[in-house]
RNA sequence: GGGCUCGUAGCUCAGCUGGUUAGAGCGUUACGUUGACAUCGUAAAGGUCGCCCGUUCGAGUCGGGCCGAGCCCACCA
């Protein structure tokens, strides 16, 4: 023995010299690990935390389960990878780093400039980045370091610019206008989910544009109608079809505006007077009414938030004065029908709370209906969707199969470019009208450089090759180096709530780059909620530092308590006593290697625990196939994503079974060194991928190797040895009755103070109550060795229990009506049973397909049913 | 408006393709500590699985409806 352990593990001892073990061994580094060149890669790629902010718990559950995954298969003779990397998101990062700067110096980006501005977001970046990779290494994350990246990283920018490049000339990249969100106050575009939507009470005008037009609309804003090209009503909307497709001249309020009607199934009847006035220029969905309508785009108001100079009187006022005056002008020509009061959802800039003017802008968008050569004439949309819908990519939970594809299916081109200041530049210059794309600026002056910058999920969604060396590793549509080796990769994991934004883009991206998948499986996972069940949030100021958790219990309680009991996809909510008892658990198992090492001989520690010991008495060979059986359920659990159930099942094989059972029978037993030892270590080993550093640290007192590359033990050939058992012993059945009986009498035996229940009931003492007898049976269901019920007299029940070769006799009263009950429900059941029973086993197929054993089983448990079946039968005549 | 998830013990949650007696942890109650562990042990109490209807020999599990909690998407002219 290396060195004896304390009585109680204390975490922060073991925690960082561990971690400096494990990353100093270089097998973080698949390149490192001793294998042969035809080991399976599995590789997972850590989605990039944004730096904007430290981690919080959300983050440390997907390091635990990422880490769970990645473990196991290192474990099992993968060439595993898990690359790490940061992520530059940039709106959310360009603005964290404005409200730093005007809240320490007053000053916005503008006073500061674009340089020296991008210097301070440096700063910031290199600061936070120091944190997050800090806080990673605690959780114990098995990362490998060498390959880190961060999505602005000179690297990324060469893949991303030649990315755009290639995208360019295929044409799928192309320069549009839309509309876009424009704070007039920040002069700045704002991201959908940046804009804060304000419940208002507003004015609802409802008029004519002129007393000659045939239909009234309804408007909070009738300043923009100045821009109206059209009036939109339902197809289905009796009052106008005669309307549709007609065209009229009118005066609107001096201006003269020519007004198609056209039809569009998303007008609301009921709202207004269920006519809408389209004004291309200032609103998305009617943007979008001029694109399939093919409408004149009227701008009215610019970027000063002002109407545009040839609006006569109107030009040069605010949007709000403007409304005044028409109002006014429609009011003296008598155009108003109504004017009421509406609560409706005012849009705002979240930074300076501005109503938001809506704006066309010309912005670069990727083409995702575009058929793409390379993709076989496929485009990037269809191609992403075929990826789900054959199941090339699964889901996990499945569920989110459907919300993908109904996502893409909806999905139009994508806008990539921002006008924010951090992020990646685009390879674009312009010289009045002239648009140049490439990589330097063009010959001839006054080209100027493209000041806007990339959308994030453009670089993220690069993130599974980009990472791998991509473009380098991509010549001549081969892939070489880590590509070969990594891409695509096994498992993406992340949380369901950027399916839609980060997952579809991957598919693109990579569908594009490389013409092949990125990922084989999707695992989304829930998201972590304060006690409350709220979403935690900065905000909100209900988020919970894993740090402070961690030096409260220690890392690996708190992977446990995230790993267990939760599932993939639902939320989970935080619980600190949840993972205390996980601490305690820590515990458990740490004082359980404490006392097996304490009593074991130099030769006990080397037995491997590869070789299945012998086992001498009934008591072994019960534990040691419990062991097996948890292996199974375990291996099954990692191949089904549900870790869950894994650690339970072993989680109750540690305390339940090893711990409260074969360690006391143990103690009275003697000499059971060798197989002690070999529990121990496969215990460890299975223990390791869930809570890596308690397990290191026991290992490591007495084993000169790494734990975390300690091989899971071949598992068939020790499949086939208990086979061979059962087959001597008899069923399986019998042979674990058998086994918790010697069990029980080991403990009687032995002094182990028996319950007071096994007590009366060994000694006969007494008649239970039927209650008693009933908890009695379940208890003990699987220890004895028959047990017969039979109703002595109408209102007695007698149950006769063998246990440890003593009859047992115990009388109990019954509820006569309550019994027959019970047997009119049991007799229903089993005639269902064996209706179906003895049709499976009537079916010719069923039988000769089905493995022998279970066929045998089945038959076997037929003949259980129809005795009972009888002597249910024999009981209700009585 | 469209979609999704959840409702199981006092609390936090498991429960895979329907199968004989629905589980865990915490909490509660009783008892227990001279050597692995009080971050422990032995027991006990506690559930008409949200409600109703249906399919089935059999429903926590499948279908329909309702109630309640929450989330996502769209829209708010």
């Amino acid at each position: 023995m290396k060195s004896e352990l304390e009585k109680i593990y204390n975490p922060e001892i073991f925690e960082d010299d561990i971690y400096q073990k494990w990353e100093n061994s270089g097998f973080f580094n698949p390149d490192n690990l001793d294998l042969p060149d035809n080991a399976p890669a599995y590789t997972v790629i850590l989605p990039p935390p944004n730096i904007t902010a430290k981690l919080h718990l959300g983050h440390s559950a997907m390091l635990a389960i990422e880490d769970l995954m990645v473990r196991y298969r290192r474990q099992n003779g993968y060439r595993t990878l898990w690359l790490p990397g940061t992520d530059h998101a940039a709106i959310a990062t360009q603005n964290m780093v404005e409200k730093k700067i005007f809240a320490e110096s007053g000053k916005t980006r503008h006073d500061l400039g674009r340089e020296q501005f991008l210097v301070e977001v440096q700063k910031f970046v290199a600061e936070t980045q120091a944190t997050i990779l800090g806080q990673t290494r605690k959780m114990g994350a098995s990362l490998d370091w060498s390959r880190l990246a961060f999505t602005l990283d000179d690297e990324r920018q060469f893949a991303v610019k030649r990315m755009f490049l290639d995208m360019h000339r295929e044409g799928i990249i192309y320069r549009g206008e839309r509309i876009v969100n424009w704070c007039p106050r920040c002069h700045s575009t704002l991201a959908d989910d940046e804009v804060e939507y304000k419940e208002q009470t507003a004015k609802l005008y409802t008029f004519k544009y002129s007393s000659d037009f045939p239909i009234a609309i309804s408007t909070t804003r009738p300043e923009t109608k100045l821009g109206d090209t059209a009036v939109a009503v339902n197809p289905k909307d009796e009052r106008y079809k005669k309307f549709i497709g007609k065209e009229y001249k009118v005066n609107f309020c001096g201006q003269d505006l020519k007004i198609k009607i056209i039809a569009d199934r998303n007008v609301e009847m009921e709202f207004g007077t269920g006519a809408l006035g389209v004004t291309p220029a200032h609103s998305a969905i009617d943007w979008h009414m001029a694109e399939e309508n093919d409408l004149a785009i009227i701008k009215v108001i610019d970027e000063n938030g002002l109407i545009k100079e040839g609006f006569g009187e109107y030009s040069g006022l605010t949007a709000i004065a403007a409304r005044q005056v028409i109002v006014e002008h429609l009011g003296q020509q008598k155009l108003i029908l109504k004017e009421e009061e509406i609560i409706n959802n005012l849009s705002c800039c979240y930074r300076c709370d501005s109503p938001i003017e809506p704006l066309p802008s010309k912005q670069w968008f990727i083409a995702v209906d575009t058929p793409v050569a390379r993709l076989k004439g496929k485009s990037l949309k269809e191609a992403a969707l075929e990826l789900a819908k054959t199941e090339e990519v699964k889901f996990l939970p499945e569920r989110f199969n459907k919300r993908y594809c109904d996502w893409m299916e909806n999905l139009h081109d994508w806008c990539i470019s921002r006008q924010i200041w951090f992020g990646h530049s685009i390879p674009a210059w312009y010289r009045g009208d002239e648009v140049f794309v490439g990589e330097e600026s063009p010959a001839g002056d006054d080209w100027i450089k493209d000041e806007d910058t990339l959308d994030t999920w453009f670089s993220s969604g690069m993130w599974t090759f980009s990472t791998l060396g991509w473009p380098e590793n991509f010549k001549d549509g081969q892939k070489t180096g880590d590509l070969a080796r990594f891409h695509p990769i096994q498992v993406l994991e992340t949380g369901y709530e950027i399916l839609t934004l980060w997952v579809s883009r991957m598919m693109m991206m990579s569908l594009f780059a490389l013409g092949e998948k990125p990922f084989s499986h999707v695992y989304l996972h829930g998201t972590i909620l304060d006690e409350k069940g709220k979403k935690m949030s900065k905000s909100k100021g209900n988020g919970i530092d894993p740090l402070e958790v961690i030096s409260k219990y220690g890392a690996d309680a708190v992977r446990l308590s995230l790993l267990m009991g939760s599932t993939p996809g639902n939320d989970a909510r935080y619980n600190e006593e949840k993972i205390e008892a996980k601490r305690n658990f820590i515990n458990k198992l740490w004082n359980i290697s404490r006392f097996i090492l304490s009593d074991a001989s130099k030769d006990d520690l080397n037995t491997s625990a590869s070789v299945l010991p012998v086992a001498t008495t009934l008591a072994d060979r019960w534990i040691l196939s419990e062991l097996l059986s948890v292996r199974k359920i375990l291996d099954a659990s990692f191949a089904d994503f549900n870790y869950s159930i894994g650690a339970e099942a072993l989680y109750d094989f540690t305390w339940n079974k090893l711990a409260d059972w074969y360690l006391e029978i143990a103690k009275v037993e003697k000499n059971k060194g060798v197989i002690l030892i070999y529990i121990l270590k496969n215990v460890l080993i299975m223990w390791h991928p869930f809570i890596p550093y308690v397990t290191e640290a026991i290992w490591s007192s007495f084993n000169d190797n790494l734990l975390m590359i300690e091989q899971w033990p071949k598992w068939k050939d020790k499949l086939n040895f208990w086979v061979s058992v059962s087959e001597k012993d008899g069923n399986n059945f019998s042979f674990i009755q058998e086994t918790i009986i010697a069990i029980r009498n080991a403990r009687s035996v032995n002094k182990i103070e028996p319950t007071r229940k096994v007590q009366a009931l060994v000694s006969g003492e007494r008649a239970i109550s039927l209650k008693e007898q009933e908890a009695l049976i379940k208890s003990l269901r699987t220890g004895v060795e028959s047990l017969e019920i039979t109703t002595a007299t109408p209102t007695e029940k007698a149950i006769k229990i063998s246990l440890a070769g003593t009859e047992i006799y115990l009388l109990g009263a019954i509820d006569p009506e309550k019994e027959r009950e019970r047997l009119v429900k049991e007799k229903s059941n089993l005639e269902g049973l064996i209706s179906n029973l003895s049709q499976r086993l009537d079916n010719k197929e069923f039988v000769s397909r089905a493995p022998a054993n279970i066929v045998a089983t089945e038959t076997e448990k037929l003949d259980r049913y129809k005795t009972e079946l009888a002597n249910i039968n024999e009981a209700l005549k009585l």
